[in-house]
DNA sequence: ATTACAAACGCAACTTAGTTGTGTTAAAAA
DNA sequence: TTTTTAACACAACTAAGTTGCGTTTGTAAT
């Protein structure tokens, strides 16, 4: 199920944090709901779009408490710059994060999509290597370029 | 083949850089034989253990190089950090990089290794999309941790 | 409604990765 | 030996991400 389509309103919106025990401030709220109409952002993009605060270490701030609980998670650029995307609904929490969908970097208009209808494959590692986590990132071109 | 069983010693690896079409400089000859006994590194790591420069901007400029020839390949560290790690002998060159070995990050221990044993498999996308490169990546422990 | 507490915010100051430009040095080709 | 060009060093810069601390505000208990 997406998230999105959930979030009707702000209102839903700041039941949502609530209930992931995250105050609602005007920023978060306006923060989370930046998240329905992206596929990833990026702490630049957040502070281009988002009028409740120019500050850096707020929009960190916000982005570290809301993966923690496990609405949002990470993935890594092209050039290595963090980008941020939102879990599915009752995907993750703050017990853990359990997606294991793969990632896909347009080189074009440098999107990220998560593409859940692809799970990573399972990867047999030789004698010796305990597996914690596994991450992978295909780039290319998306349908939309 | 692995490339140091090729090098026995500096002037091997003189030639080595030569042939690629990069001058032998004590630094890039002491770089080189750097990534022998290093599964990778990072340029922290090389600026702390090299001892013909101390200049960020020449080790940056050697990577480049380097990685432009074949020489060395890219890893993206678990904090996104740059880490660089020795290409096969015979798999890269100026023309192309052709690896697609999955690599392995010790969170212990934090070393990176090339799993050359493991390649990535093949991924199908959902369409529309065009796949370009694939990078897989492993978080755990490593045997000698 | 008032109060009390913790979460969230804003600011300043900092660290570190990585880049760019320019003048100088040195390896290799002519 | 001379010329060419890659490689180097230095300074200055951009941008990501972090830390500490005092202030504000949401929330829940009284
Ligand atoms: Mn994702
Ligand atoms: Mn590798
Ligand atoms: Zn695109
Ligand atoms: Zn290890």
């Amino acid at each position: 199920m997406l998230i999105f389509e959930l979030m009707k309103n702000q209102n839903d919106i700041a039941v949502y944090l609530n209930q992931h025990g995250i105050k609602k401030t005007a920023f978060r709220v306006e923060l989370l709901d930046l998240f329905f109409s992206n596929s990833s952002l990026t702490q630049e993009e957040i502070k281009e779009q988002i009028k409740e605060t120019k500050n850096k270490v707020t929009i960190y701030r916000a982005l570290e408490a809301f993966e923690k609980k496990g609405i949002i998670h990470k993935v890594p650029d092209i050039n290595n710059v963090m980008r941020y995307a939102l879990c599915q609904v009752g995907c993750c929490s703050e017990e853990a994060h359990t997606h294991n969908h793969i990632h896909f970097i347009c080189k074009s208009c440098k999107s990220t999509y998560c593409i859940e209808e692809v799970k990573i494959p399972n990867i047999n590692l030789p004698e010796g290597y305990q597996k914690e986590g596994v991450r992978l990132t295909v780039e290319g071109v998306c349908p939309r370029c």
